[in-house]
DNA sequence: AACTTGGGCAACCGCGTTCAC
DNA sequence: GGTGAACGCGGTTGCCCAAGT
């Protein structure tokens, strides 16, 4: 238990970062909670980790955001509303944090978003029978397993393929494209073209009891 | 020069989900 | 299946520093 340490709060310093570089070096990344204990360090394991995911990993791209990257998560928030972890999963080097903090500090300025105006959110995300008017996208032989998040116009779902969970976004109105993304597969573009995925199919009337 | 204000961002907190036993 | 631990996410806080007064 976390509570029974006493644990440092606040700004990493460099020996700390020094300390937990070489733990994920040796040891690779996870199993932050133990961190503290083989290694001295006064930090729980939730600072370990978004210390590590949020600055020290090599992963982590630093310096100002690109055109492109504004442009790209323009879109994507526009599209998913505060997903951060999901648009910060589509913009290379960038973490969820960066992604989040950038947003608040400066895009949603230059787009004159008020920071009080709530993304709609969805409200079924554990109930889809409550949805039965909504699109719903059945995959066959691949079980449906549960809507994530939906905001206006996109959703994340679960789904099983080949015995594991995957996970897709759909999104059906990027200006007038359909962008259908899940783990290690992707696809952008008009709807009339989704070849690709012609093992997943659009049930605008879906029997929810069954899935 | 001293103080105040506000922006930027790293880090924390709370909570829901997943995992392991 | 139940339970506690661990993980991951999004919202929020608070520190640092530069600009303004």
């Amino acid at each position: 238990m976390e509570g029974r340490h006493e644990y440092k709060k606040g700004l990493w310093n460099s020996q700390e970062d020094k300390i937990l570089m070489e733990h994920v070096k040796q040891h690779g990344v996870g199993k932050w909670n133990r961190i503290a204990k083989a290694t001295g360090l006064k930090r729980c394991g939730k600072s370990c980790r978004l210390r590590w995911m949020n600055y020290l990993s090599p992963n982590v791209k630093r310096g100002d955001f690109s055109e492109e990257e504004d442009d790209l998560i323009i879109r994507l928030h526009n599209l998913l509303g505060n997903r951060w972890s999901l648009i910060a999963g589509r913009v290379p080097g960038r973490t969820d944090n960066q992604v989040k903090n950038y947003w608040n500090t400066h895009l949603s300025k230059k787009l004159g978003v008020n920071k009080k105006e709530k993304i709609k959110t969805c409200q079924h995300s554990k109930s889809p029978s409550t949805k039965s008017n909504d699109m719903a996208l059945n995959i066959k032989s691949n079980p449906y397993k549960e809507i994530l998040n939906c905001s206006e116009n996109s959703e994340t779902r679960k789904f099983l393929q080949d015995n594991s969970l995957q996970e897709m976004i759909i999104i059906d109105d990027f200006e007038t494209n359909f962008l259908f993304a899940g783990n290690g597969i992707g696809f952008y573009g008009p709807s009339s073209s989704i070849e690709p995925f012609q093992d997943y199919f659009v049930d605008p009337y879906p029997d929810w009891a069954a899935l």
